[in-house]
DNA sequence: CCAACGTATTCCGATATGGGTATATGATGG
DNA sequence: CCATCATATACCCATATCGGAATACGTTGG
């Protein structure tokens, strides 16, 4: 009865469709203009159903577009949803750029090494 | 013989850490300042458990720091490594904005395509 | 020391995941 | 229509994942 949901389903959802590191290599290849599966498959060193399984997911969440090109399939990227994962991160810039950060986890460590001891 | 692989860790890669929608809330919570996990469990609504998983993932990827307060543990946000994530998607803005524009020609077609009806 | 409180870990069950391999589906040229 | 090339899907396996429940561990106050 679908009690226990394992994980967010990696289709419809970006932030899980990148966190496979082929899938960000299709999408750098992209970058580069489209390519065929087949083109894909051999610049990554994957087999053709791999490459394939991936571009699905890339497709199904919208950061690829394919296209028929005679017995071809060209896929293009479509980097608008990252936008969405480049924006919740931004949130967080402030964070990262503060510039006692550093001394701050320093000091964090000396007092947990204190407490530890 | 570990041959297969189901999916990279998501321990030590922080694009997978915050794959997970929950990780995700934590990051946001802890904005506001450090929390332990009790506070932070009830502001999500999950088990204490539930949540002490979650801020292990994220404090194995870096992207928390804990400290111990008493019987307490105070969790606090390290945003340093979402900072990749930000670079990485940053590397396809030409490419979102691009996507815009393509989609903008799109409508001025479907326009067109009305007028001349 | 011990009772209590706060947190982490362990175990379990259901399901998602990714990589093979084989095979089905699709499109093309002749 | 057929042979062929290009791609997608189905199936299997091993493993990762998440949530829940029970329990272990750690700290503190009395």
């Amino acid at each position: 009865m679908m009690a226990n949901m394992a994980r967010a389903a990696t289709t419809s959802d970006v932030f899980n469709a990148i966190a496979e590191p082929q899938r960000r290599e299709i999408l750098v290849l992209l970058r580069a203009g489209e390519r065929s599966v087949t083109e894909l498959s051999r610049e990554m060193g994957v087999s053709q159903p791999g490459a394939s399984k991936h571009l699905r997911v890339l497709r199904e969440v919208g950061l690829v577009r394919d296209r028929k090109a005679g017995k071809q399939r060209l896929y293009e990227l479509d980097a608008r949803g990252l936008r969405a994962v480049h924006e919740w991160t931004g949130g967080f810039e402030r964070f990262w750029n503060e510039s006692f950060d550093r001394l701050d986890a320093y000091v964090q460590d000396l007092k947990q090494a204190r407490q530890e001891e």
